[in-house]
DNA sequence: CCATTAAAGATATAATGTATCATTATTGCA
DNA sequence: TGCAATAATGATACATTATATCTTTAATGG
């Protein structure tokens, strides 16, 4: 079973378990995302969606999907970027889905997914703790240079 | 000396160190992004400015006038709300310019600047090096509740 | 089967941001 | 000082991102 296919199905039974509906439409633009695997706009992905339907659906739609997808913690929106990417963990364990970080590249704009250590968040709920201020657990995103491209 | 007008003269002082001007349409939008204290987008600063003014300058001046104070360190573009808001350093010593992040509020939309210690960046570090990613040093936006709104 | 709710379509428009070229102001230097 | 080079601003157009709202279609639960 590829990876893709393999995606769909879990993405599927999460939903299914979250009480929400994975419908035609919305695993169409999680397919997309997925196979594109990198981040992309939202108009980008309308794009590549619409290419592959008779009825093209309007932007609208996209937009209310992706809050969907990223409701289910099957997409992540990357605010610094704009753009939005597949959740690398779907096909595993949802215990990945929390204190997840990224690690995005000024270079190439690839990102890469990271978990902080309990000990790391700790840390910051401190340093926050001490202006008064109680973290909600919200994604961070650090950019810099992979790899790669060093 | 009201902190307005010392920090005008501050940030005049920092332009000529740097070999930057603060022009007088620079020195206006600082002074109105300074008054208004709180996180405000382009267009909104656009608008309180164009009110004191004769001639309404285009949305494009405000852009690049918030670029060049962003630049000079004068002011902080907040990427998670698409706004700007007056560093709250320009007034004192430059090394504050140093690990400058956010903690921004859910609730009322404040915004506190925080310093991040020499060992949490250190320990951020570490963790972006184990994938490869070598951290450009960017401001980090951290959501959560404040002190007053809980 | 029907009523309720959820999802998607359609349309318009708001909000944010940039490209480009013309004009004006400033600076440094002969 | 006067002039050339550079920097800043004005003006215009347009690209990109995002949302409001109302209608229509589909799914779900009694």
């Amino acid at each position: 079973m590829s990876y893709l296919e393999s995606v769909i199905t879990k993405a599927e039974g999460r939903c299914r378990d979250r009480g929400s509906r994975l419908t035609p439409l919305r695993r169409q633009v999680l397919r997309a995302l997925v196979e594109v695997s990198e981040p992309i706009s939202a108009y980008g992905l309308l794009e590549i969606c619409n290419a592959k339907r008779e009825e093209a659906m309007p932007a609208m739609s996209i937009y209310r999907i992706l809050d969907f997808l990223v409701d289910q913690q099957l997409a992540h929106r990357l605010v610094s970027s704009k753009k939005y990417i597949a959740c690398s963990h779907i096909d595993c364990c949802p215990k990945h889905f929390q204190r997840v970080h990224f690690l995005i590249c000024d270079q190439c704009a690839r990102v890469k997914e990271v978990e902080m250590s309990e000990a790391m968040m700790d840390s910051l709920n401190h340093v926050a703790g001490a202006e008064g201020f109680k973290l909600s657990s919200r994604q961070l995103e650090f950019s810099g240079v992979c790899g790669e491209c060093r």
